[in-house]
DNA sequence: TAGACTTTGTCTACACTCTAGACAAAGTCT
DNA sequence: AGACTTTGTCTAGAGTGTAGACAAAGTCTA
């Protein structure tokens, strides 16, 4: 429990990340309000940010303009020298991008495949996607910061490197991290797709300016990712979350779970069964479309399909937010194509329903960045981890084989 | 967002709290044995001790046995100079409580009387509680850290010094804390009393070696508090935690909240709905005896009321370990008085209603504290602010008004 | 245009922190 | 009694950030 106590080289480190830090807040600063945000000496400043440049983690670009006196140099985020990777590792697709440290994606990689049963081969595919993307760039190993998984099942912290069971029987005893990470020589981390999505969203989508947010991704199954104040909460064993699993309707006595009634299953047997008792079969009886694009497209039972499985998540969403009351909710996944068809009627519920005034005014809004957002939070999981320990995460180059934590 | 970067002051502040807080863990460890578990010299851990022992946060206490060599000194948190204050203001007695830095409560003070109607007279009690007991052990209020008072009442981070207006209109635009802190020249910590039952558990209860716990005050309503790593977890507007509006049942589409099942009013219109169907009407009818206390004398009406009560907490408790699979869940409140008959429903439903093996085996147990805990909690949310920072809590002297924020 | 003023970034002397290693004190073991 | 071990303190030294001086590079005013 107690950790360490911290000697000049820390204090440096510590404050080497802060500067980082304000610079990824605000690109563009100088060394002087850089001294002045951070409360620090203007040679300190100068100082740190010299060593950042060495480490090619920020850059130099061109001048301010004057307040008065001599005109400052303006310094971002480098996104040159450094590039860490994202895969999404769904139960049917791989796709993987090369992302700048800034958090653009300069490529992607994506395949169709049956992950589940063939363990061997998505890694395969995983390592060939990666190298590719590295070739794309003209790069090595040695010039990415790592690689973020993100798969559909929960990580325990406990064991970072490999999938739950129970999800993925196939995958039982292989662990992810440490065969990725021998294979490609980087950095590896396993985490949960909705907490990866949930993370992009706070980096870089709608969910930048919230300390605390719950990214919703309602596809095969229903997902959950809360992020408090810019890291995921994973729960003591990484169940945190799972809001599929909540307890919804009341049959009998016994409850039904939100899985059982907005996964993608059930809500395709849904749609099946009332077209056909409409007699209007031919539509989607079968084909097994997805309700969310037939709702896009005017059909008026996908709508109410999708109507009622918005007040059943946004019931849900009630519940979570009278327990870890975020600043906001975000809605992602499959189901979110469906746009204000899904989001409305999550936003009335958790309006009718909410206990408090205040938490009536809970923000719920879609995603901004749709499926890419998976592959971006994967990417962004290193990101923040490197953020952590900038130095310590550059300097010791045991290029080869690197030893990894879980996200 | 950024924070400020540290300095060399800083540096040792933090490191004082390190230290300080190793021998909170471990009473009685040594200098020597400070310096190697945290990974300093023994220069380093000489000079911080003393500057602790300088504080009177630390007292020597003895030799330990030799090692095969000099016998080194034992340290131990001081449970002399400093003390610390804590109020459980309910909605209808007030409780105040004396605390060592060891958390052993030295005093205490209690009196029922209407705090809903009456802030004035409730507030000029507790400045009465905390005088009166300063008094008894002969100190000054600059001898004392601080003080944490407890509202049945989410507590806004945004406003730290008001309780909620919905639940204790009269009390709308009272700042407790500053009113408080002017009277009695404290710091004054103001909180939710079910977080504050949950952080005495995490320190002093059942809930020590947990990492993250739920703590569930199941009494005039149901409350809960959230502490994860040792911290309490608030949300943003205060409201997280708020089990009792979870919605459980579903009527005709209508749910309804775990508040509408199993607080104290509901338990007890179902307890005499019961008796009075089976015509043993004396018992509890109109007298309004607590249901708990029926259970545990026998009555066989109060026994099944608990018990489909603790099946309702237990479902709600399954929902809440899905949203943030806490290590393990502690029930207080007045309802925890019936002991196994709550607890025992409770765990059969998380056990039958969990979705993943692994989260039925989350411990869910009754609080070791009792009514105790609130106060206790209390005292210790000052205790826990005071341990991120004992230098600048401490050496500031600037007493009279002391200005604060909430917690 | 010249001179005063402002802002920026760097440099140096300095104060403060932790470290390493020497040292004396206080034990144990043979 | 003498060798060894452990503890706690002390001192010299390396590494931080700070304050203030300084030159460079602007703006503004007369």
């Amino acid at each position: 429990m107690s950790q360490r106590v911290l000697d000049a080289a820390a204090l440096r480190d510590s404050n080497l990340v802060k500067v980082y830090q304000a610079v990824v807040e605000e690109s563009g600063v100088t060394r002087a309000e850089l001294a002045s945000r951070l409360k620090m000496s203007r040679s300190t400043a100068s100082s740190l940010v010299q060593t950042l440049l060495d480490l090619h983690v920020l850059r130099e670009d061109g001048q301010a303009s004057s307040k008065g006196g001599r005109r400052a140099t303006k310094l971002r985020v480098s996104e040159e020298h450094w590039y860490v990777l994202g895969t999404d590792l769904g139960a049917t697709h791989i796709g993987t991008a090369l992302m700048t440290l800034t958090g653009e994606i300069r490529a992607t990689r994506s395949k169709l495949m049956d992950v589940r049963s063939a363990p061997d081969d998505a890694l395969q595919e995983v390592v060939q996607q990666c190298a590719e993307l590295m070739r794309g760039v003209g790069i090595e190993a040695n010039r990415v910061i790592g690689l973020g998984v993100a798969v559909p099942s929960p990580i325990s912290p406990l064991r970072p490197g490999l999938v739950s069971d129970s999800i993925m029987p196939r995958w039982a005893e292989i662990d992810v991290v440490s065969v990725l990470s021998k294979e490609l020589g980087l950095r590896v981390i396993l985490g949960n797709d909705a907490n990866m999505g949930g993370l992009a969203e706070s980096l870089w989508g709608i969910g930048q300016n919230a300390s605390s947010l719950a990214y919703i991704k309602v596809g095969t199954g229903v997902g959950c990712g809360l992020i408090f104040d810019g890291r995921v909460h994973e729960g003591v064993w990484g169940f945190a979350g799972e809001l599929g699993h909540l307890l919804m309707k009341d049959d009998d006595g016994e409850p039904q779970s939100l899985n059982e009634m907005v996964g993608k299953n059930p809500l395709e047997a849904h749609y099946a069964r009332l077209s056909s008792q409409l007699g209007n079969g031919p539509a989607g009886v079968g084909t097994r479309v997805s309700p969310a694009l037939l709702a896009q497209q005017g059909d008026p039972v996908a709508c109410a399909v999708i109507a009622e499985a918005g007040r059943m998540v946004g019931r849900a969403v009630t519940n979570l937010i009278h327990l870890v009351n975020p600043e906001m909710v975000i809605l992602g996944g499959s189901l979110a194509m469906a746009g204000d068809l899904l989001l409305r009627p999550v936003q009335d519920e958790v309006h009718r329903l909410c206990g408090w005034n205040s938490l009536k005014g809970t923000r719920v809004s879609l995603g901004q960045l749709g499926e890419r957002g998976i592959v971006a939070g994967a990417a962004g999981a290193v990101l923040n981890q490197f953020e952590n320990d900038i130095r310590t995460w550059l300097e010791p180059k045991t290029s080869g084989l690197a030893l990894v934590s879980g996200g």
